[in-house]
DNA sequence: CTATCTCAAATTGTTAACAATTCCAATTGA
DNA sequence: TCAATTGGAATTGTTAACAATTTGAGATAG
């Protein structure tokens, strides 16, 4: 068996991608409730699946959960906080680079400047919501290259601070600052790849 | 309404931190897979909120999920990536008694000695899941004081260094390093109780 | 008028049955 | 003999019904 096993992306995956990407994109309201019937009748699947997406992203920190009362949307981390999982963040990618920098193929680099077309579409676009996931997307893969473990961890970091994208509007900037990374990438530049990655994550 | 709120653990939460104790405490064999059916009558209850605590306990680092698959106990971070992860819960720590110092309170200190306790008295019986439990415990205790956000950043990224707590067999060395911790706190010695910290976060 | 109580509707939590998938050992065939 | 097949048992995934809890509007008493 060498075929490379393709990511059956489940029921749940496919939800808790699509509700992270509209809460990051502010397609839902602060602290709005959320609930999981009507999740259940839009996904057209029962409320199990449902509930288990919406556990995920509680632990991620899109949405909050309180006991027999349900989740709703997460209040993005402030102060002193922020900073903190701001500079875990920094640490983490910096160091997933230095990992997975060696071990990147042709065919990763083609998947890193699909990504980086879908941003600078949705950027073109002004779609948020699919800006933040592509944004995400981009990250996730490179953390992803270096480790499938840190990658959970680092979700819930990424997640978490990004809760305010919506307040970054520069959507020209996201994309210059997203080819940065990915050319230095695809050059096998790391001082250059580390640089493009500190001045992103600011 | 003035009364705390008292802390109602749900069964969900009973499970993951009773499963998380165990597996910690190496009580189930490395990469055995878990199976729903014997935890659902283990705990009297049926597979739905085992499934939520294998789901959260996968998250966590503590279990390894697979589609399809069901899941097993996970392998500990090894190397570089173990030292990553060390690194960014000592980052955590420290800033979180930063945080909190000045609030803790005497009934603070109560519980905080009290976790003490029970952690003296696992490492006199030996008892290894009682003691990675109380371990635990009492930096969650000081993570949770200062933000209830971060503890669950926070809790993914202990469990994954702790997996290999039983390697740990000097006991004597875990309550002496936890009570240097502990005075420093009850002193309000924040220089003391850092570095107290970082000497048990190898 | 305000605060409290009551009860029905809405919502979350749990369960057991069913569906889909995986596992594994016995069977088959070259 | 050994690899491939197959069928049933074991296991996970999903669903719908039921139980428990919360919510909120209206009634009630002060």
């Amino acid at each position: 068996m060498l075929f490379a096993e393709k990511p059956v992306r489940s029921v749940r995956e496919q939800i808790v991608d699509t509700l992270r990407a509209e809460v990051l994109g502010g397609a839902w309201d602060n602290n709005a409730p959320v609930r999981e019937q009507a999740l259940a009748e839009r996904f057209g699947v029962s409320r199990g699946p449902i509930r288990d997406a919406l556990q995920e992203l509680s632990r991620e920190g899109v949405l909050t959960y309180q006991p027999n009362k349900g989740v709703r949307v997460n209040k993005p981390p402030v102060g002193a906080e922020r900073q903190l999982l701001q500079s875990m963040r920094r640490e983490m990618e910096t160091f997933c680079l230095s990992q997975c920098m060696d071990q990147l193929t042709g065919s990763d680099d083609e998947q890193l400047q699909l990504i980086l077309h879908d941003l600078t579409r949705a950027c073109s676009r002004g779609e948020v919501s699919a800006i933040a996931d592509s944004d995400l997307s981009l990250h996730r893969f490179l953390v992803r290259s270096a480790s499938k473990e840190l990658e959970i961890v680092w979700q819930s970091i990424a997640s978490r601070v990004l809760m305010d994208y919506t307040r970054c509007e520069c959507y020209d900037e996201v994309v210059q600052e997203h080819t940065s990374i990915v050319e230095a990438v695809i050059n096998r530049d790391l001082e250059s790849a580390h640089q493009a990655i500190l001045k992103n994550i600011i």
